[in-house]
DNA sequence: CGCGCGTTTTGCGGTAACGCAAACAGGGTG
DNA sequence: CACCCTGTTTGCGTTACCGCAAAACGCGCG
């Protein structure tokens, strides 16, 4: 990738998004490369915190693991988002693990060298705050969802928020266009496996989704989603 | 309040912590104060967010109401904890409502001013990312409990960190200084306040916890109390 | 000192969701 | 093309927790 290409991806960003000509450009010369294949871990949960990270393109799921073998899916991340900062500018080990839910790449930057370019472009810091001021907000609406309402609200809440961000539309409805297992939604939601999928059979019966036996999921009918999501 | 006090308080605080004797200064000059009664709301869930606030002395609970009248209760906030800032610096309404469990003081700096002493003093934009990142953490922990623990072990950890942060030693162990009802407990822990009481009520019978009757509990075997926290 | 109100406690079903187990489908591989 | 492997579906018994209801307690107020 030239730099450019480079310039073009991190205009894009939720860090550099905006930003004048000349801060891309320096972040974009101080940038490195790295693909990621399908699975794989970009680092691991407990490393130290040592590269700043934003992808390019494709997707990461960031997982959390517990000391007694539970899964969480704190979020799913693509192309613009930063990866691994908040636990840099704190100096505390990673919290979790981003895996490639297909095919990534990912731009980086050493601890040392985005404190460089956050000194020489003040308007960077004032982004981290940004960014990390809504990822608190997201934090704070899943933990009042999954402490106040029930199952299936939170999933369908979940679907909807994920088709948001990543949906396309197409002809048959909304497609989510990366592989989003049953597990991944019960990891989300704080649920089961077994849970998510009988909840997800209901709505293949009532017409709202298509995707039986499958991780492809399409919303046929997203108004009706909606209507579950806020029901009392 | 004098300016000197203020410089102290500031000097505990997680803003302006440790940082030069100047930017204290300055930030104190430009400090105004407030006093909140036992109950009353800093502000409301809603409000266009205007205004950064430090607490100096007291304590608040943040308050998060849903559209179907359920509440959470973000956290508890004491002496140098930041208030506000996260919805000022991303210009959307307060997302939640702060109240006075105890006589409360608070510093406060309106938006601009904030502004002014961010641009006259980089340290301070730095030491909010930082503050930022750890509710970030907390929120994820929160959420990982919430999605995959039992309510003993929630409202274990949940005691616990309260202690950490806010408790004081005692001969009889240690004490929670200001009123937590089962309530607080049960919207922290995303269960019910039935729940909470039997659950204490068993810890009483065990002799992990005083208080029976009352908002004022004093743990008196904080050991068997992690213990409980960390089961499988 | 006694009354009233808010909080806590406790009992008793009821049920949403879990957890195990087994069958099932589909895609990839040899 | 048949096989295997992984993810999904579904049934069934269990249970942790909820939700209602009522009683008990303690604190503040008059």
């Amino acid at each position: 990738m030239d730099i450019a290409a480079k310039v073009t991806v991190l205009d894009r960003s939720n860090l550099f998004g905006g930003l004048p000509q000349q801060t891309l450009q320096d972040g974009a010369e101080a940038a490195k490369e790295r693909k990621l294949d399908k699975g794989e871990a970009l680092f691991q949960q407990g490393d130290e915190a040592a590269t700043h990270y934003i992808v390019s393109s494709g997707r990461l799921r960031l997982d959390q693991t517990t000391s007694d073998g539970k899964n969480v899916v704190l979020r799913f991340m693509g192309p613009g988002d930063m990866v691994g900062s908040v636990a840099v500018m704190r100096s505390i080990p990673y919290p979790a693990t981003p895996i490639a839910v297909e095919e990534t790449r990912v731009l980086s930057w050493s601890a040392v060298r985005m404190m460089e370019l956050m000194h020489a472009h003040p308007a960077l810091a004032m982004k981290t705050v940004h960014m990390m001021g809504g990822r608190i907000e997201e934090l704070q609406e899943r933990l009042q969802q999954v402490a106040t309402q029930q199952v299936e609200r939170r999933i369908a809440a979940t679907v909807l928020k994920i088709a948001g961000q990543s949906g396309r539309r197409t002809e048959a409805g909304v497609e989510i266009p990366f592989p989003l297992s049953r597990q991944d939604l019960a990891e989300m939601t704080g649920t089961t496996l077994h849970t998510v999928s009988r909840t997800i059979s209901a709505w293949i019966d009532e017409g709202i989704i298509e995707g039986r036996r499958s991780s492809h999921l399409v919303i046929t009918r997203p108004h009706r989603l909606v209507e579950i999501s806020e029901q009392a």
